[in-house]
DNA sequence: AAACAGACCAACCGCAACTAT
DNA sequence: GATAGTTGCGGTTGGTCTGTT
């Protein structure tokens, strides 16, 4: 929503706007032969708009230091390019962010961090400023509220990450075997050319993947989904894969198409179809060997077989698939022994999981007693959702995950952009935030406030 | 109805990177 | 290579709106 561009807050609007609007090229010289431009300041009128937009059009976008000298417009460059951008260029999209798209910031920001341009760049028509308005507002108010800063599925895909950093994927994955070219190629760019030190990108796409499931990129859906997607129940959430780490993201990424990598988890606990599409990814590089490393995100030194097979590349060996859902499916285990509960099968590594996917069938844990039934995908997804509830927990235990102070306590300012974009990990901290200390009571208000599906409520039981 | 607090948003500022000279 | 100018980015501020007391 945008206030009206009349509200001229000034000191002395009148003038400035008459100085503004009565301004022609030729107006201009008598300016400059005068005293200094004092620089106008503050909200900008709808003259200046137009001047602002007639100038762009003649002499199209850059060289804003130009304009005040060309239009007689009172604005600095900086002034008139925050403005065009934010406001005036074509294509903006006004309005509140849909759920697809907080969904993506979310996601975005757990991979980026506050990297709001870079942000923006994957949601055609929205700025930079927007995004980080909105983060900001989202965060604060969640932060106060006690509430983790991600919303559950962005939170597992921050947490399965981490936990796979420390899970001994020795085998380099056979992306090559993935189906789909365009597959191979986003996933190889995730890891090709990585170079830096820091530790390889963690790609689950890519593990997922070598499980034998599905990996394909959907055409971009308009974002239509009709509630809040963080109101959602946990279970769509295993969708997106490109995680944290994994995919660099440039600046020339495209600003058009989001490109969605949608790994069929059906690992026994399945995801509805119509979920799946829905989801957005974080944009790989499209084929790209960039080397651009995200500002932050896992920080810690990845075990150097982690490292090895994070997706540093390799011949593709034959076994990767079971393999990898070996190591899927172990991770499974532990986590569902920390509930006390038989973990799912795992999917086979064909297409019985896609059937199963479809189907909305098989085998699912019971929360009650750990007993095993016959559930359709809603229960399905409260599994997962429990499954995420032990994860989070188990992943921060002190003794496997080392917290930075940011997430022990959240930042006292209650801000989220305070950390060095290089030198700290939102996916710790922020993953890793509002956790009730060990032996400590939840917040009271533990889950998304939206729907009443606190997944969070169960720490108490394992803490 | 008034006061207050929080949310929201536009815009500014400082800094860094980039580019031209 | 040094310098100046330009552009872009992220953090912050301050005004307005809205809901609550």
């Amino acid at each position: 929503m945008e206030r009206s561009p009349g509200a001229v807050l000034t000191s002395s609007p009148e003038e400035e706007e008459k100085a503004a609007d009565g301004h022609g090229e030729e107006a201009v010289e008598q300016e400059e032969e005068a005293a200094p431009v004092v620089l106008k300041k503050g909200p900008w009128t709808t003259a200046e708009d137009v001047m602002l937009v007639d100038h762009v059009q003649r002499h199209g976008e850059g060289n804003w230091n130009a304009v005040q000298r060309l239009t007689g417009l009172l604005r600095c460059g900086k002034s008139c390019r925050l403005r065009w951008t934010n406001h005036l260029r074509p294509n903006l999209k006004k309005g509140s962010f849909s759920p697809d798209e907080e969904i993506l910031i979310a996601q975005l920001h757990a991979q980026l961090g506050n990297k709001w341009a870079r942000m923006a760049a994957h949601l055609p028509g929205r700025t930079d400023n927007e995004i980080k308005n909105y983060w900001n507002t989202r965060a604060k108010r969640r932060q106060r509220a006690g509430l983790p800063v991600y919303p559950p599925e962005v939170q597992l895909q921050l947490a399965l990450a981490k936990r796979c950093r420390y899970d001994d994927f020795t085998t380099p994955l056979a992306s090559a075997q993935l189906p789909g070219a365009a597959n191979v190629q986003a996933l190889d760019a995730t890891s090709a050319g990585y170079t830096s030190s820091r530790p390889a990108p963690l790609d689950l796409a890519r593990q997922l993947a070598a499980t034998g499931q599905t990996v394909q990129f959907l055409s971009p859906p308009p974002f239509s989904a009709p509630s809040s997607p963080w109101a959602k129940p946990f279970a769509r959430n295993a969708q997106y894969f490109q995680f944290a780490h994994s995919s660099p993201v440039s600046p020339s990424t495209p600003t058009g198409p989001l490109h969605r990598v949608t790994p069929d988890l059906s690992l026994g606990y399945g995801l509805r179809s119509t979920d799946q599409s829905r989801l957005a990814t974080l944009s790989p590089s499209l084929g790209r060997p960039r080397v651009e490393l995200p500002s932050n995100q896992f920080g810690q030194a990845m075990p150097p077989t982690s490292a090895a097979a994070a997706g540093l590349g390799g011949a593709a060996l034959p076994d990767h698939q079971h393999q990898n859902a070996a190591s899927l499916e172990k991770m499974l285990q532990e986590l569902h022994d920390a509930i006390k509960v038989d973990p799912p099968a795992l999917a086979p590594a064909n297409g019985d999981a896609a059937e199963r996917h479809a189907g909305g069938g098989g085998a699912v844990l019971e929360r009650n007693g750990g007993r095993e039934n016959k559930l359709d995908g809603q229960h399905r997804d409260d599994d997962m959702g429990t499954l995420f509830d032990m994860m989070i927990p188990t992943l921060n235990a002190p003794e496997t995950v080392p917290l930075p102070p940011a997430a022990a306590a959240p930042n006292h300012s209650g801000s989220t952009s305070q950390y060095s974009s290089d030198d700290q990990d939102p996916s710790t901290a922020d993953l890793g935030v509002d956790l009730p200390a060990a032996g400590g009571a939840s917040p009271p208000d533990q889950d998304w406030g939206l729907d009443g599906v606190c997944q969070w409520r169960s720490m108490s039981r394992i803490c």
